[in-house]
DNA sequence: GGTAATAGTGGGTAATAGTGGGTAATTGTG
DNA sequence: CACAATTACCCACTATTACCCACTATTACC
């Protein structure tokens, strides 16, 4: 699994482009091919995996029957937001206007990498969603990671 | 499998073409040979399968039995909206009218991938369904994905 | 510490995707 | 059989995208 971490000041440009950081890029397998797909994340940000990670995700896509009410109902809003990118030859990827709409992005980005996605968010927005947070670091850490690591 | 995504925005001129994004074109088998088939959608939309995918929708359909009254409802309400429709040269394909006056479509359409098919929507129809939903984004993908993606 | 390599940023130009419409062929109708 | 109406095929325009080149600041290396 593709580890992403860290946590980084980019910027993006008029054409809607944003530079993978090199540091998110060195561990990216060669069979994702130079190709990410770009989606909502969840809260106000945009994620990014890497194609063979997304692939994980469209086989969990797959089992859903269409038939189904609710089953198209996340069919639809989770897959109308994502679209595959590649790499050019300066490594940056577009992202649709649509993305940059929903997360609020201007030109100033803050990159961070989540394991096994990339997620850019707006640098307020960010900032606000950490604030947002009643509780601190270290009561999420006790709770999320339970009895110990 | 072909995998549609992404949201469209686009027109339909006077005579009922409509383009079929490229992002969409590319990921189309060449045994669906540049055919596809229109059908009424669920919800009210225009549902459009490229036709590889289509014939597996046939297969299903056939298992039906047709000596029992509601699998005949099905057969009927189901296939009587469906049309072959082939790319001109222009990458478009025309929509009948009868499915367009299904779906309210006037001239603007919000086009998006749906997994194996690609639909069209009046986009304030599209809304308007969006909207309906009780829950948010968040919501339904803990629900439908289980334990999160 | 100085120099070379490279990461991040910006922008110009050619290709092409999306859109619109004209004319010929086809269909079906009176 | 002639006509109207629809459909298929072609050509043309424009906005966006893809591709390329260039600059600057940081990082790596000797």
């Amino acid at each position: 699994m593709a580890t992403f971490m860290g946590m980084f000041d980019y910027s993006i440009d008029s054409k809607g482009r944003i530079s993978i950081p090199q540091k998110m890029r060195k561990n990216i397998k060669p069979e994702a091919k130079e190709t990410f797909v770009a989606t909502r994340g969840f809260e106000k940000c945009i994620a990014i995996y890497p194609l063979d990670e997304w692939e994980n995700i469209e086989k969990k896509l797959s089992s859903l029957n269409s038939f189904k009410e609710k089953d198209r109902l996340f069919q639809r809003t989770f897959l109308m937001w994502a679209s595959h990118q590649e790499l050019d030859s300066q490594s940056r990827i577009t992202l649709p206007k649509t993305l940059l709409d929903y997360a609020g992005i201007k030109s100033e980005v803050k990159i961070i990498g989540v394991g096994e996605r990339i997620e850019v968010w707006d640098p307020e927005a960010f900032d606000k969603y950490l604030n947002s947070q009643s509780e601190g670091y270290e009561a999420i850490a006790e709770q999320v990671m339970g009895l110990g690591i």
